[in-house]
Order: structure tokens, then C-alpha cells, then sequence
DNA sequence: GTACATGCAAAGTCTTTGCCGCCGG
DNA sequence: CCGGCGGCAAAGACTTTGCATGTAC
């Protein structure tokens, strides 16, 4: 066992839509379902949610189909891959770089309405002997919802230090 | 399968030495030994690796003790669980908060030398439903090791959009 | 003495992959 | 046509857990 991680999978976001006109994809069906059914989420899905929500159109999909094509829509800049710590990857309709919030709780995922940093990776510059590429801002908290039960049980989750 | 995110250990950081003296816990050899394996380390390292340093000093140590320990440390505020986001989580000798910064190649974490934002979480104030505890600010990019094997092989890893 | 801790192995969770017939362009 | 694709199931990587025994206090 060694310390792996791959190399989040460098995004080219051309804005364009259907990059599949200039690659080597095909669209097909189930690509097709999962790009639209992340585009129609609210939320940002799990893999696992998304096969839920095209199974119900595609019934005898298969779940590494699904992985194989969000995988696959990150790299053409359809949707983006967001690692944002728990244990799972979650994906997001929108591929430009923006900021999120998780719950703590229940690992729901919303955008933050945080106006970008845009100089922050210039504190770095001659500090750091890492290439900078960019930064990820993830805020932590508990959801509504989370929010809710917390105060109902009185349990405290709040997060000193 | 359904979406699961534990929360993340609220970390009560006392900076008090033996916080177990006031705690359920022991101090078992065991744990003595990753504590301190931790602390001596220069990076930030994965359970596995907490794993091998700890084997060389108490060799019929397992796994599962490694993982066990390690939340236990991190609950007491003794270390600092990290998860930035790749597939695995790492741990930090100190508890405090900061900012991190990973290898997007190898998965190599360091410091981030970046001045914490105090006023950033204010931005969110009546501008989400969530309860903000916390954020965290990770930065990508390539170590030097990684930088160098990317600029000899030619091979371009930088992150467009 | 009594909880808590360990070692070991099995199980769990999320994700990736090999194989082979299928189909989009 | 043919090379990428999908379905299926097995494998992989990392982490957690059940159980019987051991040990810190």
C-alpha cells in the first residue's frame, strides 16, 4: 500500500457545448441521460445518486457505466469533479471554479456565494517550492436540515479551536 | 448506498500535554508510538505510512490499531485529521488550523505558508442556510519532485480554465 | 479487577477494471 | 465497418469492525 492519488484530471473548460463534436466520444444514450440529469440536479450528486436518478429513465444501466462517464465528462469540461473531503467524489453541472459548502453531518454539498480570491496564490510565490495550479475553498458547517435536528436534540456539533 | 459523511471530529484543542490524563482513554505503548511518530514526522502522513514508521519500533502493531489510534488522537486533539481531498486521508502533527497544499500528482501534502482569512466566513452571513463552523483553503499544484519529472518528460499537467 | 485496547481477519464502502458483445458515426 | 461503449461481475484501495485475548490503571 502506498500513498496514491492520481492526478485530478485537468479540465479543459472551452465553454463549448457538445465538446463531443471535436473529440474521440461518442454520445451515446447513457452519456447522454447523465449529463442531463447532473445538469437538472439542484444538488451536487454522488456517482451513486446519479445512477439512481438515470436508472429510473435507463433502467438496465450499470454503475460503472456511470463512473466511466462522469470521469469521462470532467475531462471534456461538461461537469466538473468535486473532492471535497468525506469519502466520497461528488459532480457539479457547472465546471467553472467556484467555492462550496459541506455539511458536516449529512455531506450535502451547495455552492458558497463567496466572491473568488484572486490573489491568494500570490502569497505563495517564493514560499512555497510547489507549482501552484490553483486553490479549493470549502466552507463547513451543517445544512439547514442538519441544522435542524442539532437544535432539536441539543447536541452540540459546533466546532471549537 | 446512500450518501455518508461522517462529521468531522470537532477537534477540542486544548494545547495541554496529556490530555489523556483527563480522558477515558490509556496510554498504551501503541499509542505512544504513533503520537510520536507523527511528531517527528516532516510531512503529512497517510494511516498506511503512520503504519510503517510505528512497524519499525513495534513490529506485531496492526493496521487496524494504526486506524483506530489515529481517530482517537485526532478526538483528543493531540493531531489533526486531514482530508484535502484525493483518496485518502492524512494526519498533522498540529492541531491548529491551517492551510494545506497537495501534490496533484503524488499526493504529497505540505504547509501552506498563507495568513489565515479571518474575515472570509462573514461573507457567507445571511447569504446561506447553513451553520458555518469552519473552512478550509487547499492549494494544488505540483511538489518540486513532481515538477521536475513533469518538466523532463515534457508532459504538461498545468490546469486550464 | 474491569474497562478499554490490541491483533487478526473479515467485512464495508466507494471506485475501477477486464471481458465481450454491441452500436454510433 | 470498427473502435469506443455498455453491462456485468470481479477486483482494488482504503477504512472500519467483530471477537477473543491482553493490559493499563
Amino acid at each position: 500500500m502506498t500513498a496514491k492519488n492520481g492526478p485530478n484530471d485537468p479540465v479543459e473548460a472551452t465553454g463549448k457545448k457538445n465538446v463531443e463534436k471535436n473529440s474521440r466520444y461518442r454520445m451515446t444514450r447513457q452519456r447522454e441521460m447523465i449529463l442531463e440529469e447532473i445538469r437538472n440536479a439542484k444538488a451536487h450528486p454522488s456517482a451513486d445518486e446519479v445512477y439512481e436518478m438515470v436508472r429510473k429513465r435507463l433502467p438496465r444501466i450499470s454503475l460503472g457505466t456511470v463512473y466511466r462517464n462522469l470521469e469521462i465528462l470532467s475531462e471534456l469540461g461538461e461537469i466538473q469533479k468535486l473532492e471535497l473531503g468525506g469519502d466520497i467524489k461528488r459532480f457539479d453541472w457547472n465546471p467553472k471554479k467556484h467555492y462550496h459548502i459541506r455539511c458536516l453531518n449529512c455531506g450535502r454539498v451547495d455552492n458558497a456565494p463567496v466572491a473568488p480570491l484572486k490573489q491568494i496564490e500570490d502569497e505563495l510565490y517564493g514560499a512555497t517550492v510547489y507549482t501552484i495550479f490553483g486553490h479549493r475553498l470549502v466552507f463547513e458547517g451543517l445544512c439547514p436540515r442538519c441544522t435542524r435536528e442539532a437544535e432539536a436534540s441539543g447536541k452540540d456539533l459546533s466546532n471549537p479551536q
